[in-house]
RNA sequence: GGCCCCAUCGUCUAACGGCUAGGACACCAGGUUUUCAUCCUGGCAAUAGGGGUUCGAUUCCCCUUGGGGUCACCA
């Protein structure tokens, strides 16, 4: 193992609504690195547009975060409560004379776009005459007195990046209403928190040299950088979006997904560690997370293949015990009055068809409730509509006259159940099918003998007396 | 449009410049004493195109094509 300095990172939201899997995945990565060198994680919320934050959003992200167990170390940070610092560092700029205030308007301003956009050019504003460099009250939008020059840089993810002089300008550093826009405030949190570390999404690039423009004016070094490939919309080429149906990450929590499982997804959408595995609990992916396997181009959000790792770490990786206490909030409600022995022996039959736990109720309800017979069942089934309803009534009876003396154990039940296939002569088709119809009254349900013993010998035997007495 | 980035099965991905391009999801078929599921076996399916460099390119270089990002008093 490489010896590692502690690294800082941190996770800045805007609170402008939940987080979806994409949002998640970066904070996870921003974790990862944290975590694996012995350092910290900082939650900071980017709340300097007033107009766009949705009320609760804090509190729904730092939900998100616990679910999935992304832990911070510090946080969560408001930028809103740090407005002198900003006003601080904008004042150093201004007596620089690296600042000034915006002498346009806001309409003027959409002139100059407008025209550029007409004349196919990018907007760029950086007109240092004299005259437009005026100083700043406070009340106006301050200007960076930006000065272009060509830039390489390394990324952590992209590797080495360059442009020209052409892509940088007098981008806004603080906003007439005195809050400070992102360019400008997540540059000063970052070197005020000392972050090591900058991961991010991938839209950022094109910024970054005006970053790296403002970093050398402010006389700081820049942290390293880390731009992360989107994460994109199932069937289409654009990134996962709120608009296009992304879903809120507690959702997933809602359906009963797994933390663990969604970690573990989330993690391989983009990054691999150059083997064939795909399974790797959270202390795994600590360890062997590194920004350099990380994709350079976007991976699509797969739900169906959410679903089986989903089911894998159901079936595979979590303890009977453990899976159980997850399950609580899950099932039916007609398993209120029934113990918890009985419903971990439902769970651990059931666990094997199971890929979330909202699927618990549909498929474990005939465990818990007084059953309606339902004769489409037997008029449905390939092979029991053929037979005459005196010869299915037969076949039950034959069954019947054997679990009554049976003791309802797996064994005990398995085998008379292959004694009574070969009494009857019938194939297992056909008696299985029955015989679990008439207990279960469902299209699908496990094993037999198995969930005759744990339905117990009082009512499977009076379903079969119910189903009986239907066949008529 | 300028600038920047990206490109292996439908999807997630593997392949020191060197086997018939591998695995997984999904799908299809078969098997395991019923159903659904699990599990097992098999199948379908990819290096965007064109030039180089090389004994040999998925891999390195160039061009084309396609896709994406960005050009806000949003983050």
């Amino acid at each position: 193992m490489k010896p590692m300095k502690p690294a800082r990172t941190r996770f800045a939201p805007s609170p402008t609504g939940f987080l979806h899997v994409g949002g998640v995945r970066t904070a996870l990565f921003a974790w990862l690195v944290a975590r694996q060198s012995g350092g910290q994680f900082i939650l900071r919320i980017e709340d300097t547009d007033k107009i766009r934050e949705v009320a609760g959003s804090i509190e729904h992200i730092q939900d998100s975060l616990k679910w999935v167990g992304i832990k911070w170390d510090e946080g969560p940070i408001k930028q809103s409560d740090r407005l002198d610092i900003y006003k601080k560092w904008a004042g150093k700029l201004v007596e620089q004379g690296r600042a000034y205030a915006d002498p346009y308007s806001p309409k003027e301003l959409q002139n100059f776009r407008d025209q550029a956009k007409a004349a196919k050019k990018p907007f760029l504003f950086r007109d240092h005459r004299p005259e437009n460099l005026l100083k700043w009250d406070g009340s106006q939008p301050l200007r960076f007195k930006s000065d272009p020059k060509p830039y390489t840089w390394q990324d952590a993810v992209m590797g080495e990046l360059s442009t020209g002089p052409e892509v940088i300008d007098d981008f806004i550093l603080m906003k007439s209403d005195g809050y400070p826009t992102y360019n400008f405030a997540h540059i000063v949190d970052d070197a005020e928190m000392n972050i090591t570390h900058v991961i991010r999404s991938q839209e950022f690039v094109a910024s970054v040299p005006k970053y790296l423009n403002l970093y050398e004016a402010l006389g700081l070094t820049p942290p390293v950088m880390a731009m992360l490939p989107y994460v994109m919309a199932p069937g289409g080429n654009k990134k996962l979006s709120k608009r296009d149906g992304a879903k809120d990450i507690l959702d997933y929590a809602g359906e009963g997904y797994l933390p663990e499982a969604m970690l573990n997804f989330l993690a391989t959408l983009g990054w691999n560690d150059d083997t064939e595995q795909e399974i790797f609990t959270t202390a795994e992916l600590i360890k062997k997370f590194s920004l350099k396997e990380i994709h350079k181009g976007g991976a699509h959000f797969d739900e169906r293949r959410l679903e089986w790792m989903n089911g894998f770490w159901i079936r595979e990786k979590i303890e009977p015990d453990d899976l159980f206490a997850r399950s609580k909030d899950f099932w039916p409600d007609e398993a209120a009055g029934y113990d918890d022995e009985y419903k971990k022996n439902v769970l651990a039959i059931t666990r094997e068809r199971l890929k979330y736990f909202a699927e618990l109720p549909e498929l474990t309800r005939f465990f818990f409730t007084d059953l309606a017979i339902n004769p489409e069942l037997i008029s449905d089934h390939k092979q029991l509509k053929k037979l005459l309803p005196t010869e299915l009534k037969e076949l039950l009876e034959q069954a019947k006259a054997s679990l009554e003396q049976s003791d309802f154990t797996v064994d005990d039940l398995t085998k008379r159940l292959n004694d009574l296939l070969e009494r009857t002569g019938q194939k297992p088709a056909v008696l299985f099918s029955l015989i679990r119809i008439a207990t279960t009254q469902a299209p699908a349900s496990p094993g037999l003998a198995g969930t005759l013993a744990i339905l117990g010998k009082d009512r499977s035997l009076a379903r079969i007396d119910e189903q009986l007495a239907a066949l008529r």
